[in-house]
DNA sequence: AAGCACTGTAGACACTGTCTACAAAGCTTG
DNA sequence: CAAGCTTTGTAGACAGTGTCTACAGTGCTT
């Protein structure tokens, strides 16, 4: 199907499709152009080196998850409400994709050598600025309206600048991710309580507990 | 100076070194055997494989963690003050051995084909398991006083339980460990305000914010 | 129509991890 | 002591890798 699109997009495709299936740790330049029906020379005249395929492969995945997030943002109406399908969404995504996820943040392979890259492209590592921005604004309405309401009854505790909390919670979600996709967390907090979902309601649970943690607690 | 050692230690040991000056991805069977002065067969013969020397190493990481923790707990008295300098040790480990950190996570290379590895030895994915008690434990210690101490003047929210919160909060120390080592963090938070430390300051303010975040401000 | 950049092929090279056969040492045991 | 055995390291082979180079088509320009 994807017979008349260029070569350099499917490689690209070939190398998301292996990475998912098997882990992100063998995605071999040769395989690659033998699942892609090519000869094993064919990459280079579109990516110099196999970082920087690995690399387009890894933007790939940031490209997917700023779909997802865009598409969790429509669900919501509260910003509270948009962070939260927000986290689902990243924590999601590490466990469902997890040999993308892994592989975007493989900065060994990514970024080290890319000085040969094409220079129009951005830096993979500043791939992850828009996603930050998206948390330090919403954070921001969350707190403009927590303080609206917060002014009615409660002491208006200032609390760290919005960039600040942004960034706290977006380490939270991205270690939460992480541990959660090994399954270290499920391993420490040991089996759902006895014929729970398979995992998910403990997630959901967690990642509200987060929420609550850098945002204050949600006013029922 | 390890001369008389066995060669399997002296293997890991300049396994550790390669890691720590090269990066984590290319550390080499052969490379590590040349480096030791042994043919690059001998390790097969204390390794069945190149993974399972790799679990070495990195189980050597997790040792090492655990030696921090322990050195930094008994430099505070109380169990915030702990907590935050476990919290230190933590991100710090993850950026001035960002090699070894790295290594330590890579679950593709440790465990996927370990069942061939000593049955003895606790799977690598567990050596998180005593961390994750420690954090509990502290968690636990901070909710005791923090309640004895709120009971005085305030209302006794109950929260989640101590092992979701820390749960919540190791997922945030390791995010940010991560970020923070890769420069993440300070890309998106931006320079830090003209004059101060060289990052450390803001290293450690996130950490305050982290630790207030889900342990509540600390009561002054 | 000639020239040329572009794209893919095929082979070479050094290197990797694993496997096998083999040599040297240490140890037990008759 | 001497024969046998396990242990530990060596050396070579093998398939596989990423990268480099020379070479053949193809399409476009002038």
């Amino acid at each position: 199907m994807t017979d008349e699109s260029s070569l350099r997009e499917r490689l690209i495709d070939v190398g998301v499709d292996l990475v998912l299936t098997e882990g992100s740790a063998s995605v071999g330049l040769r395989e690659i152009a033998r699942r892609a029906g090519v000869s094993h020379g064919a990459p280079r005249r579109h990516f110099p080196t196999h970082h920087a395929l690995l690399s387009a492969i890894g933007r790939r995945g940031f490209d997917d998850l700023e779909t997802l997030f865009e598409a969790a943002a429509v669900g919501a109406t509260t910003p509270r409400g948009q962070l939260e399908a927000l986290a689902r969404a990243y924590v999601g995504y590490a466990r469902e994709r997890r040999g993308m996820f892994e592989l975007m943040w493989r900065h060994d392979l990514l970024d080290s050598t890319a000085q040969a890259q094409a220079p129009d492209q951005p830096r993979l590592r500043e791939s992850t600025l828009p996603l930050f921005r998206r948390f330090t604004a919403l954070v921001g309405r969350c707190r403009s309206e927590g303080d609206a309401a917060r002014n009615a009854d409660g002491p208006n505790e200032a609390g760290p600048p919005a960039a600040v909390t942004a960034a706290a919670l977006w380490s939270n979600l991205h270690g939460m991710a992480q541990l959660w996709a090994w399954g270290s967390l499920q391993l420490a907090l040991g089996p759902p309580p006895l014929g729970d979902d398979p995992g998910d309601g403990q997630r959901d649970r967690l990642i509200a507990a987060v929420l609550d943690a850098h945002l204050g607690p949600v006013l029922s």
